[in-house]
DNA sequence: TTGTATGCGTTATCAA
DNA sequence: TTGATAACGCATACAA
């Protein structure tokens, strides 16, 4: 393939090689008459950089290492795609590495002994290839110091987190999310509500349930332990455990679920108990998923700031290649999640 | 930053640069001791290769460009993760990027005024970047000849074409789908099938009617035009269509849907006029998209091979850029749809 | 204002 | 079996 390179266009605009880099950075002064010339001369042959040499002499590549846990889990392609937004404004490109944990160890995702050294690997990969800095977008919220390598390149934590004070992390409130939800339910005259929480050794789950609680407390209703369910994330555990809910004798008229197949979960355990939703109970997911707003009723939902995690990623790696020191006190970032309204919550009726 | 080199291995180990590269890649004849001198200090001094400076002398990167036109959309994530498979199989690094197209020309992503210049500009980033080759992800199946700028690097096209000869692309067959689908609905017994088509002049509407006709003739069913409702793959269409479909005399008892929200819409509107699925009406919805899983019933419906597209795609763009000759005769793939069984069809009950 | 020359970290040719 | 050395395409210190 034929390439033509500044020695090219030095020739043919009869000056020489540095003349021709000094119009193309700007750099230097260049009269008006030999830097028309110049320009000319590259439009006409249609020169393209070679960025890959350029590259070697600056010994930065403006590109930055994306490590995805998984690609095909529902928060990285928001997250992806905040993350492209941005490096396109700021002139970065994306060097993309999907993991494919789900599938590659799909029984245990956290071993530090299977995954550190998949992640060396890639990382080696990445030093070899010159990035300038590494984001690393983790499967679902969790510590994974134990699985990261030593390296000198800057990195980026998303959607998962290391306990090193050097490493940035950016994630999003799950307290906050579960506070403001509960909050909600108490603002629509609910107070009996109940929650159904995710696997019990998740970080989310702890931090979501401290919000639930904190809401409770707040507004001085009563904490009912027979109210709080441990699931597993899965549509079958919210059904059943709602299920388990609607048995009882004194019956809640909200719950909070921790995501949203629970929550449909929960529709349907109400449905085929008899009970209608949000006329009988109301039900709030998490997660924000597609499916909740082709349910019936489409459901309300707590959404993740995905795509504003991506942004705020970049942007930040960006200043940390940059060498900007002020950046390094606001290590651990975190966003706030929002409610979407939709139709699977209204006041409670009385009736129980 | 810190970066060892060739040098520094060939100073330690007091050879030459030259017999520190014999080592690396292999090449030469090198004696055992040297190497094994030289292995050593490149374990010691924890030596990572520059492959920006061997790309610079190789002239390749080993590298694709991945252009998706928008990553958030659900062909996107399964299609890369094919992608992102087999290149590490093949030894090929990603360079990804997002047009995000769905956001930026939302009103019209098949207008090439609008999105010939966005084109052309991440084509030129990428030649600078000196990607080996560049697989082009469309945002669904279409021609998009008169939006691609002319280039010198391999392009391949998947989940969209071009009309050029020299250009490879990779697909699914829409036709062969829809045949199977509505094969299906016979092999259960059903006689009168209606269909709910997705826009007109979407491509995939065409060769999915003409899949379905062909079932039709060949198991010489009745063709009856009023079975044939033209949506605009949206839930509201589906639902619409389908009340209007059930307010005929001669109901059908089997509704194709050309994608999951049609199908569920007409779910919904089999279930508002009391009809029941599948006892009454059976329905079979196109994508397998998430929420057809979480539905009551669970949907059946035509599952696209994205993940085979990406695996393909990429390993079809190494042998083009290895310069496999053999390649260029089945420049234009297409590969099999696969039905997902689950509860919206059963045979017709002979009520109606 | 422009040109010469050096080096970025590799590979590869040619000599030794 | 090994070692000098010249590229690869670019940026830049320094000279002119």
């Amino acid at each position: 393939m034929l390439m033509v390179t500044m020695k090219d266009i030095a020739e043919r605009a009869k000056v020489s090689i540095a003349t021709v880099s000094y119009v193309l950075n700007e750099s230097g002064n260049v009269g008006e008459d030999t830097k028309k010339k110049v320009l000319e001369v590259i439009k006409e042959l249609n020169y393209r950089p070679n960025l890959i040499a350029k590259s070697l002499k600056m010994k930065k590549t403006n590109t930055i290492g994306v490590i995805v846990e998984d690609m095909t889990v529902f928060n990285a392609p928001n997250i992806i795609d905040g993350i492209n937004e941005n490096a396109e404004k700021l002139g970065l490109s994306i060097l993309l590495t999907n993991m494919r944990l789900e599938k590659r160890v799909s029984n245990n995702p956290n071993d530090p002994d299977l995954v550190k050294p998949i992640i060396k690997k890639i990382m080696d990969e990445l030093v070899s290839k010159k990035v300038d800095g590494i984001i690393y977008v983790g499967l679902h919220p969790r510590d994974v110091t134990e699985s990261i390598p030593e390296t000198d390149i800057p990195i980026l934590f998303t959607y998962c987190y290391t306990t090193k004070q050097e490493h940035c992390a950016i994630n999003y409130n799950d307290e906050q999310a579960a506070y403001e939800a509960t909050n909600y339910f108490v603002s629509k005259g609910h107070k009996k509500i109940a929650l159904i929480s995710g696997h019990i050794d998740s970080m989310s789950s702890h931090s979501r349930y401290s919000g639930y609680y904190k809401s409770i407390k707040k507004h001085n209703l009563l904490f009912n332990p027979s109210y709080i369910k441990t699931g597993d994330w899965r549509f079958d555990s919210g059904y059943s455990l709602t299920k388990e809910l609607l048995e009882t004798k004194d019956l809640p008229t909200a719950i909070l679920a921790m995501n949203d197949q629970m929550a449909i979960g929960a529709i349907r355990a109400c449905n085929d108990l008899g009970y209608r939703v949000p006329d009988d109970i109301s039900i709030i997911g998490f997660d924000n998923r597609e499916f909740g707003a082709y349910y019936s009723p489409k459901l309300t939902t707590m959404s993740l700031p995905l795509r504003r995690m991506g942004l705020l990623a970049i942007e930040t790696i960006y200043h940390l290649i940059s060498g900007s020191p002020t950046d390094c006190n606001k290590l651990k970032t975190t966003l706030s999640c929002e409610l979407i309204e939709r139709d699977s919550v209204c006041p409670p009726t009385g009736l129980f």
